[in-house]
DNA sequence: ATAAAGCCTCACACCGACGTGAGGGTCAAG
DNA sequence: CTTGACCCTCACGTCGGTGTGAGGCTTTAT
């Protein structure tokens, strides 16, 4: 498939597709014309190097555990390399560390917003 | 407190807290030597600066929404203004995913760092 | 008095993910 | 053949929070 498919599909930018070749994420054939063609899985893959960056993975991070995920990444792993543990460790402190600051954050918006409209309980999400 | 004390307190770099102040987040008086001079609340404050910094919402936003709340922030508001509702919902919707998503990526990391040391569980925190 | 430390105001540098536009190929439809 | 849609590669712009340095005050300690 060619790029501005992966891009509907996703709904990730042209721009950040051709980013996330640049930084070594993906890794689209070319045909003889110099298009790009990605293949069924990269959907998924894509779909995982948005969730990682969303969870505040830099680009470098994320190439090296996505080497570590095989194709469709639902199960299988290669070895991790012992200093990408070290680091994947220090992020995993990071993000619980930052669920419970979202959280706290969380409780400070819900007394604001509870302030809003009264005394009656906020709507639950 | 001149801002080299409320830095070491509140573990924030000194251009940090001019930079807060220039957003409007602090407003500490000027003794007349020109030295900004902030009170014992400002330590709380810029700990909910940092907060909702972390929770992702830009100074902006933040200057209004330590508008709705009071000196220490341990209980009360003022009105917040509709506008600010609309927005704050929205950032609330944003956090909630946001958790979401990080919490699905600590599965993913769990994965590739269960996968580094063998079957045994891993630490847990 | 003199040095050292803390403060002040610019104002430019940086990072990381991405927007955006220039300039130019490729390809299918009319 | 031409139009229009899609693709390509540079390469610079943006945004937000922060680092950093210049140049110059005040205050504190010796």
């Amino acid at each position: 498939m060619r790029i501005g498919e992966l891009a509907e599909r996703t709904g990730v930018s042209i721009r950040s597709l051709r980013y996330y070749e640049e930084q070594g994420l993906l890794k689209p054939a070319r045909g003889a014309n110099g298009y790009r063609d990605f293949s069924a899985e990269d959907v998924n893959r894509v779909a995982r190097i948005q969730l990682l960056y969303s969870a505040g993975l830099r680009s470098s991070c994320i190439s090296e555990v996505l080497g570590c995920v095989s194709g469709d990444g639902s199960e299988p792993y290669a070895e991790p390399a012992p200093d990408l543990v070290a680091e994947l460790t220090t992020v995993r402190e990071r993000i619980v560390r930052q669920m419970g600051e979202l959280g706290d954050s969380l409780v400070v918006l819900d007394r604001i917003l509870g302030a809003a409209h009264g005394p009656a309980g906020v709507g639950r999400s």
